[in-house]
DNA sequence: TCTGGGGTCCTAGGACCC
DNA sequence: TCTGGGGTCCTAGGACCC
């Protein structure tokens, strides 16, 4: 089988994809050099391997193992918790050293870019490979990490180079050796092609990359989606996706979504994980400044089936306070009692940039531009003090154990506190009419750990029973 | 693959309008 | 009451990625 490549003699385009060698664990190990050398495994938390180094892979460990596998197969492996915020750290290092190379860093994922070196031999003085290779040896030295970097002439192609050679690979695929590379590869394993089109593609007889990139178009567009037809493209040498360098700063939708062990019936406990989850959802909202248009929430059962939910907003909001209510609605609708659920979620959509959102005549101004104060008051206090130093009181329940405190009464829980009590610190929107609830959630070292509740009326505040704390301004 | 969390894009089909 | 054609917008659901 012959396929047009093979006539692609030079570089119409260069692009150039790198991926970390076992992300996580290797920057566990650049950053312990006692674990240099040794099996390095992160996941603690979640109890399966999210990354292996691999000392670790050599011995067995493969990603998404269990844990207690994990201590059969290699007793004396390192077991870490991810620690992302180092990661990302990592992360943005190796994108800032990639921009010495080129303007065009399409940053892909926190361990993974597209580069576009098109044009830039003659700068560097080198060859495609050499200048790879000068990446590849930047970034080790630098950071302590080691790298795997494929090139050639499509964003697809560049993606199967890398991953030919892993660790510490370097894979040039020019027009002219492209089939070689996809004759051996099962087209399951190309970049957007999965489990269901690959079984698809065996139909017409297609198992292999070469065999899918050799049909001509008159096949792929009878039978494929634009997605496929843009791939079937991308490896026969005609790059189509072009490297993105724009840092994302923009959201089609924003989700949270969290499991909780073990499965729960218990409505109070249900609805509280929602509340935060639409909290959580909220803060990252405006951190990007986007107001939600759609809610989406959905309780996955116990048995791995959903019950899902989409409800028009009325007025585009990243406030919890004005959703509270929608969720509450859709919520009862679709919790059924009695039932185990194992994991709740919400996604917030048709986001549309906040300074976008206007007022309509219907809306209480007042009211939204106080809450638009409380909410950047507790985007504050969060930065500062913690995450989750505040949140309202219907997430208060998404932790099974919790215990409360009024400061008027119990003010010595603070005592040792490095930060004074939030009534005192940067509150701005206190005139709101709503209330402060602390809540005191046990120490942690010398550090009492407090958490705040915002609500509405003596309603909630009755229901759950609380002491109340006002809020003076 | 006995299953964590966060995303994107595409297509088909229905509603609605002229 | 039935018959055309064409366009837009929205939604549900699928497929895939790290």
């Amino acid at each position: 089988m012959s396929i047009q490549p093979l006539t692609i003699h030079s570089w119409p385009c260069a692009i150039l994809h790198i991926d970390a060698d076992a992300f996580f664990a290797s920057c566990e190990q650049a950053i312990h050099p006692e674990l240099r050398g040794k099996p390095v495994i992160t996941g603690k938390e979640r109890g399966i391997v999210s990354a292996a180094s691999y000392e670790a892979k050599g011995r067995g460990v493969e990603r998404g193992m269990r844990l207690f596998e994990v201590r059969k197969v290699c007793p004396d492996a390192v077991i870490l918790p991810s620690d992302y915020e180092t990661y990302s750290l990592f992360s943005v290092r190796m994108f800032e050293i990639l921009r010495r190379f080129s303007p065009d860093v399409e940053e892909y994922s926190i361990d993974e870019a597209f580069v576009d070196l098109t044009g830039l031999r003659r700068t560097f003085h080198g060859s495609y490979g050499d200048l790879a290779k000068k990446i590849q040896k930047t970034v080790e030295m630098e950071l302590g990490i080691t790298v795997s970097i494929g090139v050639s002439l499509s964003k697809v192609l560049a993606k199967i180079g890398s991953k030919h050679m892993k660790p510490k690979g370097l894979t040039l695929i020019p027009g002219l050796e492209i089939h070689n590379y996809l004759s051996k590869l099962p087209v399951v394993n190309v970049w957007g092609i999965g489990a269901n089109t690959s079984e698809f593609l065996r139909k017409f007889g297609i198992t292999t990359a070469l065999q899918f990139a050799g049909k001509d178009e008159a096949f792929i567009k009878r039978h494929l989606s634009k997605p496929y037809q843009e791939i079937w493209h991308e490896l026969n040498g005609r790059s189509v996706y072009p490297v993105v360098a724009e840092s994302k700063r923009d959201y089609q939708s924003i989700s949270k979504t969290r499991t909780f062990t073990p499965p729960s019936k218990d409505e109070v406990f249900i609805f509280s994980q929602l509340s935060k989850n639409l909290e959580n959802a909220c803060i990252k909202a405006r951190r990007y400044d986007l107001a939600a248009n759609k809610l989406i929430l959905f309780l996955r059962q116990q048995d791995f089936r959903d019950t899902g939910l989409e409800m028009k907003i009325s007025r585009p909001t990243a406030y919890p306070a004005e959703l509270f209510a929608l969720l509450r609605e859709g919520f009862l609708e679709i919790y059924k009692t009695g039932t185990l659920y194992r994991s709740t979620g919400v996604v917030l959509a048709g986001l549309v940039a906040e300074r976008k959102v206007q007022l309509t005549l219907f809306d209480d101004t007042t009211r939204i531009l106080k809450m638009g104060r409380i909410y950047s008051a507790m985007d504050h206090l969060s930065e500062r003090f913690g995450k989750h130093t505040i949140q309202h009181g219907s997430s208060l329940f998404s932790k099974s154990t919790c215990r409360v405190f009024d400061t008027r009464t119990s003010g010595e829980n603070f005592k040792n506190h490095p930060h004074p009590p939030i009534p005192h610190s940067r509150w701005e929107g206190g005139d709101f009419d709503s209330k402060l609830q602390v809540q005191h959630e046990g120490e942690r070292g010398d550090v009492a750990v407090r958490k705040a509740e915002l609500f509405k009326g003596e309603n909630r505040r009755q229901r759950l029973g609380l002491p109340v704390l006002d809020i003076k301004v």
